[in-house]
DNA sequence: TGCAACCTTGCAGTCACTGCAGAGTTGGTG
DNA sequence: CACCAACTCTGCAGTGACTGCAAGGTTGCA
């Protein structure tokens, strides 16, 4: 709840004044700590605003692992992460503050980049491990995959975030993910293409 | 060429001790400048080591623009990267180098990560000039579009750096793009799939 | 000779971040 | 109650990244 406390703080404070203008010691402040204090919790002033959790994220990368092996990899990705990831609303409006603040600011940005890319290694592992032990260390399907799946997940946050145009956010992410899985062929009309229900929950029927 | 010297000094002193172990002023010394110096070309010492030079890749972006308007995008995207980045053995020599220090480094990673990022941004504006000013900003296909093919570029070279198996950086990045066009279809077998003559050289023929 | 543009530098200062060692709780054990 | 171990918080001192400013040197051009 420290934690909780400090990040709260930098958030806000980075939110009213830009990420460059506030100093560790008077988010410390904010939060009621002391300087050294916030140092115990994140290593960098960015991490703090940012406050990316790797925790929740180990339970998509055991979804993964734990989907039928039967089915193609990008199908057990797609399953995993957008039943683990359904971002709640309040979830939503505090990483559309933060969102905002990293577009606005490259040192956050990097930071970002960074921890989705500690994320990234979890699902990596996990794909990998469930092509099985005897599958070509080599081959870069995997690393490809999971990366592109990241970069559509990135894609589907930032357009939901930025034109709230009614459309869920699930919607979103589907909709990403059926162009991964197009192969990115042209479509005919920009407009959000139509999802038949079964394609929906394809992997379940 | 100042700048050169500084990049090529703060890569070979962190490649001897580590990039931790290394100071501005040592990089400077070793450069023949002065620690101020060092700051009028680069902002942080992780980038003196990564020395991401956009320049460059704005010719990438130029390519895309260029190509036919017929041509489906992820096509147009491959032919201008794969041209443009070629590669050649001096240079994948130096990004080797770095690429094994970005690997064990976390500060480095975020700052690499972010000029991959910057690089990206550049794709995506090329990618969505060729889509033409009517189509829907909010279409997240561009975005995803150019995101997958950084990832894939990414492993590419990943891949190739980390097991040099005579394949050259050409095949793998045509492999990659492969997996991509292919939307990450399940392939039968591990083994990097042969690559017909005539799909080398697909988009020109 | 003088001027303008550019590169380089020193200086002073702020701030991020670290290692260490001490102080304060809390909870369990004799 | 006395004791101890574990944990959290804190102060301090120090290093090093990074910035703004103002000055010196060099080049090239009128």
């Amino acid at each position: 709840m420290t934690r909780d406390r400090i990040s709260e703080a930098a958030l806000r404070l980075a939110l009213e004044r830009g990420p460059d203008a506030v100093t560790v010691e008077e988010i410390a402040d904010a939060a009621d700590v002391s300087p050294r204090t916030f140092f115990n919790y994140f290593p960098t002033k960015w991490d703090a605003i940012i406050d990316f959790d790797l925790e929740g994220h180990e339970e998509v990368a055991d979804a993964i692992r734990s989907r039928p092996t039967h089915e193609p990899p990008l199908v057990a990705v797609r399953e995993a992460v957008l039943e683990h990831l359904g971002f709640d609303d309040g979830d939503l409006h505090a990483q559309a503050a933060r969102m905002q603040l990293v577009e606005q600011h490259e040192g956050l940005q990097r930071v970002f980049h960074g921890c989705f890319a500690a994320f990234e290694q979890l699902l990596l592992d996990a794909v990998v491990a469930r092509l099985g032990p005897d599958h070509d260390p080599r081959d870069p399907y995997p690393a490809v995959l999971v990366s592109s799946v990241m970069s559509a997940m990135r894609a589907a946050v930032h357009r939901h975030m930025e034109s709230p145009d009614g459309r869920s956010f699930a919607e979103v992410a589907h909709e990403v993910f059926d162009i991964l899985a197009g192969g990115f062929a042209p479509r005919s009309a920009s407009p959000p293409a139509p999802r038949s229900p079964e394609a929906a929950g394809s992997a379940r029927a």
